[in-house]
RNA sequence: GGCGACGUAGCCAAGUGGACUAAGGCGGAGGUCUGCAAAACCUCUAUUCGGCGGUUCGAAUCCGCCCGUCGCCUCCA
């Protein structure tokens, strides 16, 4: 298998350290707002990474932090008039029922910031003992100037980031990029004590102690969206491998492309979010998750209503191909498609090719059932494959409203049936479009009628 | 200003030197099936890959320039 990594810029050869378990750690949310479908596709992303290597037969470790306590949390805590603790623990519950809902596995931990305060705290003063950080006036700064390969990640020197000419000058730091490892408290901020005063930790230091904590010193991969690269990922390895000495501090760094609203990135600074919670209401599960796997993760995606629409529309097809058949002729053989599925999720997980493969999978299989075949192998592969990218192919749950409605439907779609063999056309299609216009789907075959709740579009 | 990415059919989106007369999806046209539909299936829907040059026996794929879009450099998945 083949994964881009970031840090050479180059697709490479994966190869773990330990060959049965792949140490990965994805950053995670800081819980203050509400999970939005950014978040959804890197999460996806990196989901569907962890289930295709499961898939080749490695074990996954997987690591997710929390950053709970932070500048904006401690800002909309305040103007809620709520305290940190219960605005970070509403918006935790956001995350993972948003998680859940898109058949994302879990972590095997989630630790937080705010739990991990000691250890955070020891790395701090073994970057200090190295001459690596440097305390002043309650906060303590990373030297960047101790690394000389500070920069590696995002490929940039430090006489270019001062060109940029966008940092603050601050009188307390050495110099200007050097960046805060613990930050004093200010009046009303929560705190904890430190040898060099009570204050809390920055933002960076956090996902180096609990890596540290939970992986070890080396990771195989870490992930997580293209806006972390710098300075947020560049300054984790700079803490680690100051820190613990070990080189390279991840193995492979892979950064999911932005999704875009309209032209502009999604981003909580534009306040141009769509919520997980609002895309599910229009979107099944697998739609979402099929809409981010269409194209590359490396690229950028658009998140649109059109281009939802269409990928639940495509879904269609695979669900019917995944409809029981009666079938005695011979099997179709789903191996070729299973082959190209894995050959593209090789090459650095391109899911579009793989998906390609599962629409011609499902093609064969529609056409074997139409041909008398038989279609069990292939409807197994195809939800074998499809569980890789985490597909339930499970049909919309129907809301009570719908369930209440469905004797009713049942009722009105038995009369059109004994109206039909009547040959009574013109009063059929009339119950047939009035249900039509009440969104319900009326499919007739030689087995009887079926019909269905339309999914919006 | 610095660094980087991208521009492929009406739309989304793979492919990055020869099997490309360019995958897959949505949409569209015609057909099979059907009482008619729907669904499914079949056929068709880019002689061409932003533009102009160049390298090469050969380029969507490499190089140069130009045009356009976007991201990062500041909190962010």
């Amino acid at each position: 298998m083949k994964l881009y990594n970031t840090l050479s810029g180059q697709v490479e050869k994966f190869v773990p350290a330990d060959a049965n378990e792949v140490k990965m750690y994805v950053c995670g949310v800081t819980p203050y707002s509400a999970t939005h479908v950014g978040h959804a596709l890197s999460y996806v992303v990196f989901d569907t990474l962890r289930r295709y290597l499961e898939y080749k037969g490695y074990r996954v470790r997987h690591i997710q932090n929390f950053t709970d306590v932070d500048d904006k949390i401690i800002q909309r805590a305040q103007e809620s008039g709520v305290s940190e603790d219960e605005l970070v623990e509403e918006f935790i519950g956001d995350y993972f029922s948003a998680m859940d809902a898109l058949n994302i596995q879990r972590a095997a931990e989630y630790p937080r910031a705010t739990r991990e305060i000691p250890r955070i705290i020891d790395a701090i003063a073994g970057l200090i003992d190295r001459g690596h950080a440097y305390p002043t006036a309650g906060d303590v700064y990373f030297r960047v100037t101790s690394k000389d390969d500070y920069g590696k990640l995002s490929h940039r020197t430090l006489d270019s980031m001062i060109a940029g000419a966008r940092i603050q000058v601050d009188e307390n730091k050495e110099h200007p990029m050097d960046f805060v490892l613990w930050k004093g408290a200010k009046p009303g901020e929560p705190s904890w004590e430190s040898p060099w005063g009570p204050g809390r930790p920055g933002w960076h230091i956090e996902c180096t102690a609990m890596s540290l904590e939970y992986l070890g010193e080396q990771l195989d991969i870490h992930g997580g969206g293209q806006d972390l690269v710098f300075p947020h990922h560049e300054n984790e390895i700079a803490q680690s491998e100051c820190y613990t000495g070990a080189k390279p501090f991840s193995r492979y760094w892979m950064h999911n492309g932005l999704l875009q609203l309209g032209s502009d990135k999604m981003s909580k600074s534009l306040g141009n979010l769509v919520s997980v919670v609002e895309a599910l209401e229009r979107y099944s599960p697998d739609a979402m998750r099929l809409y981010f796997l269409s194209s590359h993760y490396r690229s950028p995606l658009a998140y649109s209503d059109e281009g939802a629409a269409a990928i639940e529309r495509s879904l269609d097809r695979i669900r019917h191909a995944l409809t029981p058949s009666n079938g005695s002729g011979p099997q179709v053989n789903p191996s070729s498609h299973a082959a190209r599925f894995a050959t593209a999720m090789d090459d650095d997980l391109n899911t579009p090719q793989a998906v390609a493969a599962l629409f011609d999978l499902a093609r064969d299989i529609n056409r074997g059932r139409d041909a008398g075949q038989r279609i069990d192998e292939g409807q197994a592969t195809l939800r074998e494959l499809g569980g890789v990218l985490g597909l339930t192919f499970a049909e919309r749950a129907s809301s009570d409203t719908e369930l209440a409605a469905a004797p009713f439907i049942d009722l009105l779609v038995s009369v059109r049936s004994d109206l039909r063999a009547a040959r009574q056309f013109a009063l059929a299609d009339q119950i047939r479009d009035g249900l039509a216009e009440q969104g319900v789907a009326l499919e007739d075959s030689a087995q009887g009628t079926q019909w269905q709740y339309q999914s919006p579009d």
